[in-house]
RNA sequence: GGGCGGUUAGCUCAGCUGGUGAGAGCGCCCGCCUUACAAGCGGGAGGUCGCAGGUUCGAGCCCUGCACCGCCCACCA
C-alpha cells in the first residue's frame, strides 16, 4: 500500500479486498441476541435460490438493505441481517437433471434417494456462490448464522405448520382442476403461470342432435379435448337454443350422449353461442361441470399424452397428434363447418415455458380465505406499511380475491409431505412417521413458497422459543421485488400472523425493476443483461451501490451507467477531499472549534445533510438519500468549504474543525459507500476501530446557524456573479483585479479571494457588478472593453426592468393581493424592493 | 375486458399538500494543469412541462376528454 500522498485516485480494486478482509474477520455483522425487537433492527434477506447468481435485482436490493442495516447499526442499534438460501425446488431439480442428462443418465435411473443425495452434493458445490457475490457488494449479512430452507430445524418448522393447518382443516386433498406443467411434470400454482398470445385455429364443429332434428355447432381451439366432452351448454336466455335445453346431442367420433344444459357463463355473442363442455380439461368447463354434476373424463394424462379413456384410436398420441387425427376424422365425416385463425392468450408455465395442460388431479390444497382476512387487516390498520403506497392496493385486492393454493408438487427435491397412507382408506398426518407396518409416504413435496412463507421466523429458530426469535422478530423491513409480492410477501404475512401471532415485518419496501438501458427487460436470452459483478470490477462496489440507489424510484427504471459513474466520481471526490484535509491539518482531536463564518456554515450544513439523509431513509427514498449525499459533498463541502479554507493557515482550531467535518461526513456517507469511507477512516487521526461500527451522531441543533447560512449564501451568490462577469469579460482566470466592494460587510474579503479581486488596488472603476446587498466595482483598466461592458450593463438593466414589471403586475392584481397567503405577498414586495435596489446600483 | 402508472432540457430522471424567474446528472459549447482531485475546476447554451378544454388571483402539479408507452389483474370457447 502506498502512502496517501502518492494516491491521487481512489482505486477500488486495490482497496476493496483489504477492507472486506477487515470486515469479514470482525464481528460487526453478527449480533449476539439480546434486547427487544423494538430496540433492535433486523431484516430477513429474500433468500436467493441456491441456483442463483447475483443479478441487478439482487444488487439493488442488497444495496437498499445494506444501507438500512449499516445506517441503523451506526445509530447504535443491535442489528441483524438474516442470511440464508432457498432450496428452490423446481429450479434446482431442473439444474441437476440437466447435469444428469449430460452424463447420459436421469433422475429416474438414479432413484429418488440417490437423486436427492446428488442435489445435496450439487448444493454443497455451487449453492454458496451467490453469498460470496453479496460479499463483493459489501453486504453486511450475518454470515456467521446462515440458514437453508432444508436445514433440519427449518424442515421441522415446515412440517409443523403443515400438520397444524391440516388439523385446522385448512389443508386438504382433493381431485381438482390444476395447472399441469408437462415440462416439469408437476402441478404448479396460479402464480407460476403466465399468459402468452398464441395464434390458434378456431374449429366450428357440428354435433348432431340426438333426436335427429338437426345439429348444434360449437367452437373450439382444442378439438382433441372433445373426446372428453360431457355436455353442450347454451345461455338460458338465448332464444336460438331455448327449445333444445333438456335435449341432447351426440358426440361425433365417440357417440357419447351429451345433455344440452343452460348456464349463464355461456356468451351468446361468441362463436355460435353454444359451448362444448369438457370438465376434465378446461377450468371453466370444470366449474360448470361441478354445477351441473356432469361426468369428468380425462383423456390427456400427466405425460401430455392421450389416455386410454380417449379410445384406442387416440391413446398414446401426444395432444398435438391427437388434434390432427381428430380434425382429419371430423373433416372426413363432414362435421367441420368452418375454421378461422384465432389469436388469444393461453397459459404457459413460467418454470418450463411449456403450455399449461389443465387437468384434474389429486393434489393438496390450502384454503386461503381465513388466513387472508387478518393479512388484509394488518395492512389496512397500518401495522404493516407497504412502500410505495400503490403496492398496498395491489396486495389487498389480491388477497380479497384469493383462491385455494395448490401446494403439492410432483418433485423429489423439497419438503416431502408429512402424510402416510395404508391401504385404500387409512391416512396419517404427523411430523413423525407413523407406527406400524405398511405405511407409504405421499411422494409429493411442498411448493417452495410454502417453506419461504415461514422465512422471517423459521430462520430465527421457530417453532422453538429461541433468544434470536425473542430479539429479532418481528423484523423491521422486508425489501423485495414486485413480482413476489403475492408469491412470497403475502404468504409470509398470512403464515406469520397465524403461527407467531405477530406481523413478520413492519415495513415492506417494493423496489424498482431495473430494465436494460433501452427499456427492454434485462434478460440473458435477450442479451440485455448487465452483470453487477462486472460493473463492480469496472467502477467499484461503492459506485455500483450509489448508482443503483440513485436510479431507484417508485416505478421501474432504466439502468443508467451515468449514475454508476456519478457514484464513482463521488468516491473519488471524497477520497481526494480527505487527502486534502489529512495531508494539511495538524493532528488534533476532532471536536469542532469553529473560528470563521464558513466554519459555522459547514457545521450547520452538515446537520442539515444528516437530517435530510435520515428523513429520506425513513421515507424509503433511496435516490434522494444518495443524491443528497452527493450534493453535500460536491456542492457544499468541496466546492465551497474546502476552497474557503485555502485562504487560511491550518492552525489547531482550523484543523480541529476540518477533521471533525471530515469524520462526520465519512460516517454519514458510509451506509451508501462503505468501502471508500472505511478506507479513509483508517487514515483519520485518532480512529482505530472500524467505521462500520462507529456511532453516527444525530443532527445537533446547537450547530445549526441561520445567520452563517444566510451570510455564506450571499457570498456564494456574489462569487458566482463575479466569476460569471469575469468569464464573459474574457479576464484570465489567474488574473487578480483591483476592485472595491460595497456591501457584504465582513465577507468582502472572502468574496474577493474567491473571485480573485484585490481590494487594495486603485485604477478607476470600469465595471460594476450587482451582488446581494450591494455592488462590486471592478477596476480592470484596459482589460475591459467599455462598449461590451455598456452592452452587458444595458442587458442586465433590461432584465431587471422586466422582472420589476412582472412583480409590479403581480402586486397590482387585486386577486393576488387579496387571496394569496400574506407572507407570499410580502415576499413578492421584498423581491420588488431588492430588484429596484439592484437596478439603482447599476 | 377491467385497474394502475408514465409522458418535464439531446439522454436518464427530480419537481413537497397548486405559490416568487422549472431543477440535477450525463452530453454539448467556452475557458482553465487555480499545488486535494484533468475520473478535475470555473463559466454557459438548451424546456410552448404529450395534446385539447376547464377550475383558480395563480396550474408542471387539480378536473374532463384524447393520444401514445409500460405494468398488473381477468374463465369469453
Amino acid at each position: 500500500m502506498t502512502t496517501l500522498q502518492e494516491r491521487t485516485r481512489f482505486e477500488p480494486s486495490e482497496v476493496e479486498p483489504r477492507i472486506a478482509e477487515r470486515w469479514w474477520s470482525s464481528a460487526l455483522h453478527h449480533p449476539e441476541p439480546g434486547g427487544t425487537p423494538r430496540e433492535n433492527y433486523s431484516i430477513a434477506v429474500p433468500p436467493p435460490n441456491i441456483t442463483g447468481v447475483l443479478h441487478m435485482g439482487h444488487a439493488l436490493n442488497g444495496s437498499v438493505q445494506d444501507t438500512l442495516i449499516r445506517y441503523h447499526r451506526m445509530l447504535g442499534m443491535r442489528t441483524k441481517w438474516i442470511l440464508g438460501t432457498d432450496h428452490a425446488g423446481i429450479a434446482t431439480q431442473a439444474q441437476v437433471e440437466k447435469a444428469l442428462r449430460a452424463e447420459g443418465t436421469s433422475r429416474e435411473a438414479l432413484g429418488r434417494e440417490a437423486f436427492v443425495e446428488r442435489v445435496w452434493q450439487w448444493r454443497a458445490k455451487y449453492g454458496g456462490q451467490i453469498i460470496e457475490q453479496f460479499k463483493r457488494l459489501g453486504a453486511t449479512l450475518d454470515y456467521d448464522d446462515e440458514r437453508f430452507t432444508l436445514d433440519d430445524g427449518y424442515v421441522r418448522a415446515v412440517l409443523e405448520v403443515f400438520v397444524a393447518l391440516y388439523r385446522k382443516g385448512l389443508i386438504y386433498r382433493d381431485h381438482y382442476m390444476v395447472n399441469w406443467d408437462p415440462g416439469t411434470r408437476s402441478a404448479i400454482s396460479d402464480l407460476e403461470v403466465e399468459d402468452r398470445e398464441v395464434d390458434d385455429t378456431l374449429f366450428h364443429v357440428a354435433y348432431p342432435l340426438e333426436d335427429g332434428s338437426g345439429e348444434i355447432v360449437v367452437a373450439t381451439v382444442r378439438p382433441e379435448t372433445m373426446l372428453a366432452d360431457t355436455a353442450v351448454a347454451v345461455h338460458p336466455d338465448d332464444d336460438r337454443y331455448r327449445h333444445l335445453v333438456g335435449k341432447a346431442a351426440i358426440l361425433p367420433l365417440i357417440g357419447r350422449r351429451l345433455p344440452i344444459i343452460a348456464d349463464p357463463y355461456v356468451k351468446t355473442d361468441f362463436g355460435s353461442g353454444a359451448l362444448k363442455i369438457t370438465p376434465g380439461h378446461d377450468p371453466n368447463d370444470f366449474e360448470i361441470g361441478r354445477r351441473h354434476e356432469l361426468d369428468e373424463i380425462s383423456v390427456i394424462g400427466e405425460d401430455g399424452r392421450m389416455t386410454a379413456a380417449a379410445g384406442p384410436d387416440y391413446a398414446g398420441l401426444t395432444a398435438a397428434e391427437a388434434q390432427a387425427k381428430v380434425v382429419a376424422a371430423l373433416t372426413e365425416q363432414g362435421r367441420i363447418r368452418h375454421t378461422e385463425g384465432y389469436r388469444h392468450t393461453v397459459p404457459f408455465s413460467q418454470r418450463s415455458g411449456e403450455r399449461i395442460e389443465p387437468l384434474i388431479s389429486l393434489q393438496w390444497f390450502m384454503a386461503m380465505g381465513e388466513l387472508a382476512a387478518p393479512a388484509i387487516e394488518v395492512v389496512r390498520d397500518g401495522r404493516i406499511t407497504i412502500h410505495p403506497e400503490s403496492q398496498s392496493r395491489r396486495y389487498i385486492e389480491w388477497l380479497e380475491n384469493i383462491r385455494p393454493w395448490c401446494i403439492s408438487r410432483q418433485l423429489w427435491w423439497g419438503h416431502q409431505i408429512p402424510v402416510w397412507y395404508r391401504g385404500a382408506d387409512e391416512t396419517y398426518v404427523g411430523t413423525e412417521p407413523p407406527e406400524g407396518e405398511g405405511w407409504v409416504r405421499d411422494p409429493d413435496v411442498l411448493d417452495t413458497w410454502f417453506s419461504s412463507g415461514l422465512w422471517p421466523f423459521a430462520t430465527l429458530g421457530w417453532p422453538d422459543d429461541t433468544p434470536e426469535l425473542r430479539a429479532f422478530h418481528p423484523t423491521d423491513v422486508l425489501s423485495t421485488a414486485r413480482d413476489i409480492l403475492f408469491l412470497w410477501v403475502a404468504r409470509m404475512v398470512m403464515l406469520g400472523l397465524e403461527f407467531t401471532g405477530d406481523v413478520p415485518f413492519e415495513d415492506v419496501y417494493v423496489h424498482s425493476v431495473i430494465q436494460a438501458p433501452d427499456g427492454r427487460r434485462m434478460s440473458k436470452s435477450l442479451g440485455t443483461g448487465i452483470d453487477p459483478l462486472e460493473e463492480i470490477e469496472r467502477h467499484g462496489a461503492d459506485a455500483v451501490r450509489f448508482g443503483l440507489l440513485a436510479m431507484s424510484s417508485t416505478q421501474d427504471v432504466r439502468y443508467s451507467s451515468e449514475k454508476i459513474q456519478q457514484g464513482q466520481r463521488l468516491a473519488n471526490k471524497l477520497f481526494n477531499a480527505s487527502r486534502f484535509v489529512l495531508l494539511n491539518v495538524q493532528e488534533v482531536d476532532a471536536a469542532p472549534r469553529p473560528q470563521t463564518v464558513y466554519d459555522r456554515w459547514i457545521l450547520s450544513r452538515l446537520q442539515a445533510a444528516k437530517a435530510t439523509f435520515a428523513r429520506n431513509l425513513d421515507d424509503f427514498d433511496f435516490a434522494k438519500a444518495a443524491l443528497g449525499l452527493y450534493d453535500f459533498v460536491y456542492g457544499e463541502l468541496c466546492d465551497w468549504y474546502l476552497e474557503f479554507t485555502k485562504g487560511r493557515e491550518f492552525d489547531a482550531e482550523q484543523s480541529a474543525t476540518m477533521l471533525y467535518v471530515l469524520g462526520e461526513t465519512l460516517k454519514l456517507a458510509h451506509p451508501v459507500i462503505p468501502f471508500v469511507t472505511e478506507e479513509l477512516w483508517s487514515h483519520v487521526p485518532g480512529t482505530d476501530g472500524l467505521l462500520a461500527v462507529t456511532r453516527l451522531t444525530p443532527p445537533d441543533d446547537v450547530l445549526r446557524d441561520e445567520a452563517a447560512e444566510a451570510e455564506i449564501a450571499a457570498v456564494i451568490e456574489a462569487v458566482q456573479a463575479l466569476r460569471s462577469w469575469r468569464d464573459e469579460a474574457g479576464v484570465k482566470p489567474g488574473q487578480v483585479l483591483p476592485a472595491r466592494i460595497d456591501g457584504l460587510d465582513g465577507s468582502a474579503g472572502l468574496v474577493a479571494r474567491m473571485a480573485r479581486l484585490d481590494l487594495e488596488g486603485d485604477d478607476g472603476p470600469t465595471a460594476t457588478v450587482a451582488v446581494p446587498g450591494g455592488t462590486v466595482e471592478i477596476r480592470a483598466g484596459d482589460l475591459v472593453d467599455p462598449e461590451a461592458e455598456a452592452r452587458k450593463a444595458a442587458a442586465e438593466r433590461d432584465r431587471l426592468r422586466r422582472e420589476i414589471a412582472r412583480a409590479e403586475g403581480k402586486l397590482a392584481n387585486e386577486g393576488f393581493v387579496a387571496k394569496a397567503p400574506p407572507q407570499l405577498v410580502q415576499a413578492e414586495r421584498e423581491k420588488l424592493e431588492r430588484l429596484r435596489r439592484e437596478l439603482d446600483g447599476l
